[in-house]
RNA sequence: GCGGUUGUGGCGAAGCGGUUUAACGCACCUGACUGUGACUCAGGCACGCGUGGGUUCGAUCCCCACUAGCCGCC
């Protein structure tokens, strides 16, 4: 682990009980709870390194599985790492190929020392260990590298995910031994699915590897929030508190509150991209989606509180004409736009941590955003 | 004016007497999207097949007239 990394707890709100923290990486200290937007391939999907500073966005991520099969780890470590590949000053976290054993399940086979993947490009046959992963993220150079795990989708049976608990667990100390980059920090992940005494024994067996940070992962598989939420219950108490947590794959405003309420630290997800890719906007009022008739003549921003470039600058009447025509500039305002939102909404957590006021915070925009409804998306 | 040819949803286009509740594509209208295989996926959208008659148990599909477009020829 990297002298340059560190996680200091500042202040735990009196009211909640969540975390106002620093985490000091090797390219820079990010407050948290945090979300992390996803670029996968060193690039978040239609957005400049200025756009992410413009949002301030802190780390990022990107995929070993993803920049293994294309460009290659060699061709990011020939321009100094993926940093220096981007050409982004922040900090970036790489995940470890594992969601990819779950997501390309079709293509591949688990055994003890590995998994056998079939490309997703050309249908040649791969193999990652947890050897391999880390050697990869090695030369990919990340602040923050993840160790390999399988990621069951849910429902699994217990027998399963026992036997599978078990292997992750074997896999990240076999990572650990690997990891040989000291300016990377490996995080342990948990997992477990819905099963508590799973999760108890995933948290405390990767705990005692003592990794530092630790990822909740198996989540946002397909159960629906409340056993989501007790997926997060059942692995916090066995997390060693004074190390980031990182909840791995969420990104809907509901479950990050929730998050943030049960001791969560850092957060990621696709889903402010995709969905603004896709004309899906996040919005203080709740979910706009801009190609929809009622914006054609709509002269606001997609959110009048919202400080991004996008609402500062564009109309839902222009915008949605952009998405329509196929617009890549569509693509770029949107997703700033939802980033902005999330991180903004990050920022707002951080204050109210602070000021030991998150409790009632949670509550407010619960409520606000009608997020205790039945049919809310939790957008 | 004469001869030929074609008229199916906003557009293109299947079907050519009875499983057509009129295929499919585009456009349009809605949803979805959670460690990105993602400008993706799902759903909706023609009580009607140029108009009016006729043949038939039955007509988008056959016949007649009309009408419109297109191509030739005077």
């Amino acid at each position: 682990m990297s002298e340059k990394f560190y996680f200091e707890i500042k202040h735990i709100c009196k009211q909640s009980g969540a975390r106002y923290g620093i985490l000091h990486t090797p390219h820079g200290d990010v407050e948290t709870p945090m979300f992390m937007p996803v670029g996968t391939l060193a690039s978040v999907k239609y957005l400049s390194p200025d756009d992410l500073y413009a949002i301030h966005a802190g780390v990022i991520l990107a995929n070993t599985y993803h920049l293994w099969l294309r460009p290659g780890e060699d061709v990011v470590a020939n321009a100094g790492g993926v940093q220096a590949f981007m050409n982004y000053k922040g900090p970036m976290l790489t995940d470890s190929g594992g969601f990819q054993v779950f997501s390309l399940a079709e293509k591949r086979k688990i055994t003890e020392e590995g998994v056998t993947f079939k490309s997703h490009l050309n249908g040649e046959k791969l193999f990652l260990s947890p050897e391999k992963s880390i050697e990869i993220q090695n030369k990919l150079g990340s602040d923050i590298a993840m160790c390999l795990d399988e990621c069951p989708g849910y429902p699994a049976t217990y027998e399963y995910m026992k036997q599978s608990v078990e292997r992750t667990l074997r896999w990240a100390k076999r990572c650990k031994e690997a990891n040989h980059n000291p300016e990377q920090s490996l995080f342990g992940i948990c997992q477990g699915g819905a099963f508590e005494d799973l999760r108890k024994m995933s948290a405390e067996g990767i705990a005692q590897l003592d990794f530092p940070g630790y990822a909740i992962g198996g989540t946002s598989v397909g159960e629906d929030k409340p056993t989501l939420y007790k997926m997060i219950d059942y692995a916090i108490p066995y997390l060693p508190s004074d190390k980031p947590r990182y909840l791995m794959g969420v990104g809907s405003i509901d479950a990050i509150l929730e998050g943030v309420f049960r001791g969560v630290d850092m957060f990621d997800c696709v889903l402010p991209t995709r969905i603004a890719r896709h004309g899906s906007l996040m919005t203080s009022k709740g979910r706009v989606n801009i190609r929809d008739k009622q914006y054609e003549y709509d002269l606001r921003p997609i959110d009048d509180e919202c400080d991004c470039y996008c609402c500062q600058n564009f109309t839902r009447s222009y915008l949605r004409h952009l998405y329509k025509c196929d617009e890549g500039l569509a693509k770029r305002l949107l997703s700033i736009h939802n980033l902005r939102f999330l991180i903004h909404l990050m920022e707002e957590i951080r204050v109210a941590i602070q000021e030991d006021r998150y409790g009632d915070f949670k509550a407010e925009l619960i409520k606000k955003y009608g997020l205790d409804q039945k049919d809310s998306k939790g957008f």
